[in-house]
DNA sequence: ATTGACCCAGAATAAATAGTCGGGTATGAT
DNA sequence: ATCATACCCGACTATTTATTCTGGGTCAAT
């Protein structure tokens, strides 16, 4: 059983959520005893060496306002993370052929927990005919778990490509599908991961989802 | 003529911004000194007197790591700018009626320069008949000029709320329209502003234009 | 009743960090 | 020529900041 966090546990982490939002820097030791309303900052490292053993944050020792908050951090807080992530986000992504230009990042949790989105220049004409088209942005969605004709990010040897997502039930059971004929099916091997679903096509000031 | 940025200057800048992306906290003037690879911290304290003057950055006198980056700042290093805008952003929309949930932000310099998209959940149903409805997310994108008929985000009596734009040639000339018969116009007087457009919604996972 | 998890007080110490002083060089404009 | 600007050097000081120490308290579970 994961260790839960508690009531001042999550008291000093929202002060610090708070004071990043608010400053664009972490707040000293100092800073989070006072906002803590106690007089020992001992405190305070209890409750930082707390919330770092339960991977809320992380921190660098002996340097002034290191505390960053962790993806279980957000989560706790139940808090969309937003710079933090871009770095995780674009790393997954290593592309030559697809210059990334963007981030967008899920908020309320009422609607969709955990979205994760992100933008993407096309480059190349191989989805044409399903409206994608060289020099599009498109907004993608990180995602686990495909289902049939999604349109997808593909990494394919370590390039990105855009393509379908095909499960049928006769051979080849799964493959790529190019949505311009001068493209071939690209069929699965180990080479081949999945990145996230395109949700649409940015263009002119309009979104328009993508079938 | 405002002042420039200077090749030096720059440098910084781009070494403050990858150290906020890598760990989410700014840098020491030690650190700074070293990437810049210089051996004295006054190069520092001098390039960051004239990022400050220039209004490229802010900072907290005498306080360890606290520079941030202004969009002044990204400007110059034709970067997007992700968190610190949101402040900036969400200030200029006291909503009471619309609760503000996140932020979507600007794209490649070379398709649209200096777009600043964010994102509302409505409340209410004055414009259920344009398909947008209470609870949905749209999507905003600051402007200062809009056309007849543009889905506008209007602060009436700092109150925000949704209405269509419209701009014709007999009077009352210029008004705002709810697209729910239940609904009255809005006429022009100084206590309303526009905010910006509403280019679409998004819902369940794709995004859809308004008209 | 005792233990351990959690939390707090008040201080002292150690380290990191920002800021200062008094220069120097090179470049371009007046 | 001299001035202003941008940039740099090296050593130093002042301040901020993290860490350690010593000693508590409460409360729930064993």
């Amino acid at each position: 059983m994961e260790k839960q966090i508690t009531k001042r546990q999550k008291d000093l982490l929202s002060i610090i959520y708070q004071y990043i939002q608010d400053s664009g820097y972490p707040p000293t030791f100092e800073e989070m005893r006072e906002k803590l309303g106690v007089s020992s900052n001992q405190s305070v490292v209890d409750l930082l060496k707390k919330l770092l053993d339960g991977g809320f944050i992380q921190r660098q020792a002996s340097e002034a306002r290191s505390v960053a908050i962790l993806p279980r951090g957000y989560k706790a807080l139940d808090q969309p993370s937003l710079a933090p992530f871009l770095g995780a986000t674009t790393a997954g992504v290593p592309a030559e052929s697809i210059e990334i230009t963007g981030q967008w990042q899920q908020l309320s949790k009422e609607v969709e927990r955990s979205r994760d989105v992100f933008i993407l220049r096309v480059r190349g004409d191989s989805m044409m005919n399903a409206g994608i088209n060289d020099n599009d942005m498109v907004l993608v969605e990180h995602r686990e778990h495909f289902i049939h004709k999604d349109i997808v990010l593909a990494e394919v040897d370590h390039e990105a490509t855009i393509k379908r997502f095909m499960s049928v039930d006769t051979p080849p059971y799964l493959y790529l599908k190019p949505e311009n004929p001068a493209y071939e099916n690209i069929l699965f091997k180990d080479n081949v991961e999945l990145k996230g679903k395109i949700l649409g096509v940015l263009n002119s000031g309009t979104l328009k989802p993508v079938k």
